[in-house]
DNA sequence: CTTGGCCACTCGTCTATACGAGTATGCCTC
DNA sequence: GAGGCATACTCGTATAGACGAGTGGCCAAG
């Protein structure tokens, strides 16, 4: 087995009052933010811990799960545990809805995700009528029922989103809305060659844990939460034509927006 | 020992291939979104779970964990585990740094509170010069030294959001920006006073999970993440006049933007 | 009645041990 | 050389036990 590299993790005080286990958490931390472990690297395997601080193995993995609920590293079964990489970001600009990035071809997604250089995938594509939730349906102003468009977002292979579109049948129905693939400019330009032109869009933010299901669909780790949006896209009639419900992987995005100061 | 209440969870079958720990938790989970466990009531016990499942303890404790980490439920020493209620939650809406909303004498986040029927406090005011970081400096656009004002705010006597704002030191240093209360309108009038008329402001919304500095100063249970904000003032000739980064529990907000469809 | 201490109950920390399951590697066989 | 298997190493799960420390209620002494 070998050494726990010398120099990079001290020894722990068992009479402190703070915890053994956060003392080995607090050393892998700095030892980590320090760079003495750069990211995607193997940290000293849990047998290798325990004979170099000299406690039990429970004691080691409480504080292997500490730095895990903190987002900082990942343990593999049957591998090792790793500094967290840093993924890269994927930045939302508060003007990605402007009709000019209406793209001919293909969605804002794919167009952005080339650009910078990464493969963007779209799948788990579902489209269906469906009666809406509470929530839905107040945001929409109360229709019977809508059209539900789901689908998931993959960069260079990896989940990062997770979203749900709803709209009234009445403006979907019949149309390329409804069906898998809306066309060039995506269900907004359809909505604005059905008269329906839109004025602006209405974001809700929120950060929170993922549930077990949200973190099995898109892959989360440990220790990343999720940005939960809910964007509702009015025409200039005042009317709200969809909402969108979005969960992203905190770790991958970054969302810019733009306040006036008037 | 008080028995765990029939009928609300069952048994585990040690033969799954789902672990033990899992099944539990499971089971504890649905409770709760049922509402068989209500915000803010005691869970049985560890040793009563013990008992119900007929296993050992450090596996009621680990189901316990994947709970708490999901920001579920949080264990109190001496007293039991709860079902986490949902604090109140702030929105901060788009227009939220429009003029008409500075207030006389209160600052924004006073006034709002109030009116919400929240106790609004500010407390560990820190008013001084500093050399900026490198990313501050460059969103400063490279001033040699910055005013630094740093504040927590609560709600409730609950701290929810930690900032600190970051002004070139030619546009702070001998006005009332650089005094521990700015006056009326805050420091946004005395810039505008000042002849820099505000344009808009850019926010940088980011999630993640709290350093254990950000944990303690904000005492957030664990599975709460922060939402970190950074926000750059500009005034109408493109200058960028301040930086105010946040760090804000992340079950305490809610953010909403506007964005233009054009 | 108040106060102090005891006690029961709670979760927190830690040890020692055992076996299972995923991964990588090297060696042996074909 | 290619394939397959044994093996060693990794983390995952679970048991049983011990002591510590925070909380709150009860009761007896003052």
């Amino acid at each position: 087995m070998a050494p726990v590299p010398s120099g990079v993790l001290g020894a722990v005080d068992p009479t402190s009052d703070r915890a053994v286990f956060r003392q080995i958490a607090d050393q892998l931390r700095e030892a980590i933010d320090r760079g003495r472990f750069k990211e995607g690297s193997k940290l000293p395997s849990e047998a290798e811990l325990v004979e170099h601080f000299g406690v039990s193995r429970m004691t080691v993995r409480n504080s292997i799960g500490v730095l895990q609920s903190e987002g900082l590293i990942s343990a593999e079964h049957g591998k090792g545990v790793f500094v967290r990489p840093r993924p890269p970001v994927r930045r939302l600009a508060s003007d990605r809805f402007a009709r000019r990035h209406r793209d001919q071809g293909k969605s804002a997604f794919i167009v952005e995700a080339d650009a910078a250089g990464s493969r963007p995938e779209v799948d788990s594509l579902e489209v269906r009528e469906e009666k809406p939730s509470r929530d839905i349906s107040a945001r929409l102003g109360s229709p019977r029922k809508v059209l539900v468009r789901r689908r998931r977002y993959l960069l260079d292979g990896r989940p990062v989103e997770f979203a749900v579109s709803y709209l009234p049948l009445d403006l979907a129905r019949g149309t390329r809305i409804a069906e898998p693939n809306p066309g060039p400019g995506g269900i907004y330009a359809r909505l604005e060659e059905a008269g329906h032109r839109l004025d602006h869009f209405d974001e809700e933010v929120r950060a929170r844990m993922p549930s077990p299901g949200e973190a099995k669909m898109l892959r989360l780790a440990s220790g990343v939460p999720v940005i939960h949006l809910v964007r509702t896209a009015y025409d200039t009639e005042g009317r709200a034509v969809e909402v969108c419900d979005t969960v992203m992987a905190a770790d991958a995005y970054v969302l810019a927006y733009q306040l006036p100061a008037t």
